[in-house]
RNA sequence: GGCGGCAUAGCCAAGCGGUCUAAGGCGUCGGUUUGCAAAACCGAUAUUCUCCGGUUCGAAUCCGGAUGCCGCCUCCA
């Protein structure tokens, strides 16, 4: 088996990667909030999530992964004292209620995420809400559980309720609060950019329930028959201060992790910029509320940076997944590879080239190419271009002497990578080679079916590749077409050869020459 | 103002004190193959890792400084 080492972001240390029960991981990933389509940004983190379960399968665990999905509580920058909330601010914007907007994105983020290989999306994004809710929870269907949290910290004298009835977390009660960001209470207080709060004890409280009675979003914390959820935990008795309204955003993912995983879960992911404040908030609610280690081992993903700087809506220097994948005509597999190839403690410069930045800025999208998905276009075309030849061996091939174990060698160059901190650019390096190594051996029939193994195991966990036939549908006329060309091709008539293959190319066919004969298929 | 990160070829990018005269991909140039292509393969493409010092028998890798870039601290993956 495989060593797995992985860096944790809460002890900075590189640690070997035992989960808690034999066997079985249980990792939670922080997902979208709703309120808009997913960028290309996202999905770097949410791919992360999914290339670590797939190779953690891999080596054998059962893995048991919950990626939550925001529809309340999330704040928006502009109004942090009404406590305006993100979906609820884009409902008001476009006149839709917060539940048609949360429904709205919510299915076009499965929609990606399907298209992007997302194992999870791929095996619940279709279920029945509550079918799917156990693995992607939505936080206004755990308001119970919230609010049962919520009620455990005020209990145990880590929370307080405000004369709005409001209910913040007492940071200073809480002595490991800023280990995971180095944000601790005295640091804060040392920056310049402290704000007094009426309401807070301290300016750095952070919200647990927020009171609204003005719009659809809010839940009335003594009428429990409004709320959705788990009702095994809940309380009997809500403190009587606390008024309707919404909880605060750290709240789900520590009462929803709780719920479908356990109160110390084994990895917990997500982007670099939810460090501080939210895993440094729930890492403080959730051990407060049960004095025990909330996750083991944490992982965060650097930014995404197009052209070496962050993606800006301002500059429109922003990449949704449908633009590219609808409006720019790349496979969504060329976007997953391009998403997951650099390692993920790294920021990852998406770099789209000067030409391609100017036109973007301009908002000017048709035809572009964009230059770090042209390379992983042509990489990722010649990985199927093997796989397709695999599929087809030369039958008068000879047995290579030794072939397993030329698999087996960068099979484990590739495993060992990944358990290397889940160094993806150094797994791909043993893919590129193998694959270098299986053109240049002439292979027959048995050593192909070894390599298509092989290439069948790295795909288990890049999911980039056309590794299963597709049936390719050759129109008729197509066929007639080529069947035209080969008769020109034999009569030494090249010039009407060459017309036929162009007027292959108008009809979206690329024909190629080989041993065997032509080889027909559907370009892009 | 507080906290943190990064600087490796034309571009993306691995590298965690010796096996680095530095993976892998893309690009470019030359070749094999092909009627021409395409694909594939072969070869070339950083004696060098932003700069200056230091530690060490030995540094891209550790330490100090300079310069540049980026992130978090307020919404964000």
């Amino acid at each position: 088996m495989t060593r797995i080492e992985f860096t944790n972001s809460y002890t900075k240390e590189r640690e070997v990667f035992t989960p808690a029960e034999p066997g079985r991981v249980r990792m939670y990933n922080c997902g979208p909030t709703v309120y808009g389509y997913a960028h290309i940004g996202n999905f770097r983190s949410f791919l992360l999530s999914d290339v670590l379960r797939r190779f953690l399968e891999l080596e054998g665990f059962e893995v048991r992964q919950v990626m939550n999905i925001t529809d309340v509580g999330h704040l928006t920058e502009d109004d942090i004292e009404a406590g305006e909330d993100k979906v609820i601010k884009a409902a008001r914007e476009r006149g839709l209620t917060p539940f048609e907007i949360a429904e709205e994105y919510e299915s076009a983020f499965f929609k990606d995420a399907k298209q992007l290989r997302f194992k999870l999306a791929l095996e619940h994004a279709d279920k029945p809400e509550t079918e799917r809710r156990e693995f992607f929870p939505r936080a206004t269907k755990h308001i119970a559980e919230q609010l049962a949290l919520l009620q455990t910290l005020l209990d145990r004298g880590y929370a307080y309720v405000t004369d709005k009835g409001e209910a913040y977390f007492d940071i200073s009660s809480f002595t490991r609060y800023g280990r995971l960001s180095g944000n601790t209470l005295e640091k804060l207080n040392a920056g310049e950019r402290v704000e007094i709060h009426p309401d807070k004890k301290s300016p750095f409280d952070f919200a647990l329930w927020k009171v609204d009675d003005a719009h659809l979003m809010q839940w009335d914390p003594h009428a429990r028959e409004t709320w959705e959820g788990w009702y095994k935990k809940v309380p009997v008795h809500m403190d009587d201060r606390l008024r309707r309204g919404f909880p605060g955003w750290h709240l789900e993912c520590s009462a929803m992790s709780m719920r479908y995983l356990t109160e110390t879960i084994d990895i917990h992911t997500g982007g670099e910029d939810n460090v501080f404040p939210h895993h440094e908030c729930e890492i403080a609610q959730s051990e407060a509320a049960t004095d025990r280690q909330f996750v083991r081992y944490w992982m965060h993903v650097r930014h995404l940076l197009v052209s070496g700087k962050k993606m800006s809506k301002r500059d429109g220097t922003f990449f949704t997944i449908k633009q590219i994948t609808d409006e720019l005509g790349y496979r969504p597999e060329v976007l997953r590879y391009e998403l997951i190839r650099v390692h993920y403690r790294q920021p990852q410069n998406f770099n789209i080239g000067s030409d391609a930045l100017a036109r973007l800025k301009e908002g000017n999208l048709a035809g572009l190419h964009l230059e770090n998905l042209e390379a992983a276009k042509t990489n990722l075309a010649r990985l199927n271009e093997t796989v397709a030849k695999l599929r087809a061996p030369a039958p008068e091939a000879e047995p290579v002497f030794g072939f397993e174990k030329i698999a087996q060698k960068y099979g484990n160059e590739f495993r060992d990578a990944l358990g290397d901190d889940l160094n993806v650019s150094e797994a791909l390096a043993a893919v590129n080679m193998f694959v270098n190594e299986v053109n240049r051996l002439k292979l027959n029939a048995d050593d192909s079916a070894v390599a298509l193994d092989q290439m069948r195991i790295f795909d288990s966990v890049l999911a980039i590749m056309d590794i299963e036939e597709k049936a390719q549908e050759i129109p008729p006329e197509v066929h007639a077409l080529v069947q035209k060309r080969a008769e020109a091709r034999a009569a030494k008539d090249f010039a009407a050869a060459d017309a036929i293959r162009d007027e292959l190319a108008n009809l979206g066919f690329e024909v190629k020459d080989t041993p065997k004969g032509a080889d027909i298929r559907r370009l892009n």
